[in-house]
DNA sequence: CAGATTTTTGCGCGCCACGCAACTTTTGAC
DNA sequence: GTCAAAAGTTGCGTGGCGCGCAAAAATCTG
């Protein structure tokens, strides 16, 4: 047999990755299609050829399968983070590493945001994309302590860190399907900045921190 | 009649409240009793008296009833921060409000932490608790914005101090939960220093800052 | 090919969220 | 107090869902 690679995954698992994707595009697909509630797990089923049973070995309910994608994009930016030069601090990669994914293709336009925005008008969805979230941030944290070989002392930190910067990325998430604009990337780069200049304990005139607000317009994209 | 107190809020929103009050409770404690698949909606109903049914006018699943102490709590940490002096910085504030409220107590006891272990231990409690503790940043992040007499450009400011601290406060609980020794506070404290510290962008020469260790240990109680 | 392991599937059960319409309680004006 | 409007509660019904279980199918190992 040739080589392939090492330690190819073999078919099983193979298969079961595809299984995964297929389910989780279909019900991503069909929710912005008709609206969660006109899903049912049977059409997800349906669509990938495959028992409505099966579709709860994979996800534990249809929300779950429609915030796959989430997750998703999160090993990509730990692939990301774990290629970036060695000569950068921590920090820099880390932000590097997410800001890098999120800029990929630019802001999605309009009718995207309008799609998304129907998508958070349910309350269960909102509520899956919160446990996503959590995974993503897991995910960052452990990337992170990869990254910088950190031992059993820096793990808190290296949480600290996922958690913070998925807080800017939430925040400007949020932020950007809220309003018209397409402020995603001014918006979160901005928040990353502020979250490495940390937090003033000292009492200054006013309540917050001047910061230049050169971050908060757009760049000439 | 007597004057009561200003514009009191009325026999109809008192019992609204106190009926949402004793089903959380109910909720929370028979859950912790016999375990959540050993609970069903209708027990908790009966429990406090009242249909199944206008259980979920207050709640839309029981363990939504069962992790509403923790919103709560945030509503006693509003209080506590906006009753600050203004002398304070907004962190230190903030930061003040905070560990007040989670220090009123004390550590719990073992038996305590064997018993929110157990909680833990669904997931369908877990994806419920993440929501709830996104409610509680809200929460922060309005009392910021209020203590602070924001306006627009610094509400994103607030938001994330907010997420920065619960972050922290998330952690902090994991952390206690997860192992055996008394750490709660500790932990807390000294992540939210970290975070007051910010996060360095300039290499050096390990991957993270070099920080006091003191407040990982427990201070003498 | 043959036996072990893993995954898929059909079936069934109990629970649950929620729409609807009738009924009860609270409120506020007179 | 009386009464009508507003708000909350309840019973009923329904469709869907999550999952345990055991048989069947697919995959892996040698």
């Amino acid at each position: 047999m040739p080589p392939e690679s090492p330690t190819r995954p073999g078919l099983r698992e193979r298969k079961k990755q595809a299984a995964r994707r297929a389910l989780s595009e279909a019900a991503l697909r069909l929710t912005v299609e008709r609206g969660l509630d006109q899903v049912k797990v049977e059409d997800i089923a349906a669509e990938v050829g495959v028992s409505p049973r099966t579709f709860n070995n994979y996800f534990s309910c249809k929300e779950e399968a429609v915030c796959e994608f989430v997750v998703e994009r999160q090993h990509r930016v730990r692939d990301a983070l774990l290629a970036r030069p060695t000569g950068e601090s921590l920090w820099e990669a880390v932000t590097g590493a997410v800001l890098e994914q999120y800029s990929r293709d630019g802001e999605p336009d309009r009718a995207y945001v309008s799609r998304v925005r129907a998508l958070m008008g349910h309350a269960a969805l909102r509520g899956e994309f919160l446990k996503a979230h959590h995974t993503v941030e897991r995910l960052l944290a452990e990337a992170i302590i990869e990254r910088a070989e950190a031992g059993d002392e820096d793990v808190l930190y290296a949480r600290l860190m996922a958690g913070a910067v998925e807080s800017a990325v939430r925040l400007a998430f949020v932020e950007w399907f809220t309003s018209d604009h397409q402020v995603f990337l001014p918006t979160l780069t901005r928040l990353l900045r502020e979250l490495a200049a940390g937090f003033p304990t000292l009492t200054t005139g006013s309540g917050r921190p001047t910061t230049d607000r050169e971050a908060t317009t757009a760049p000439p994209s």
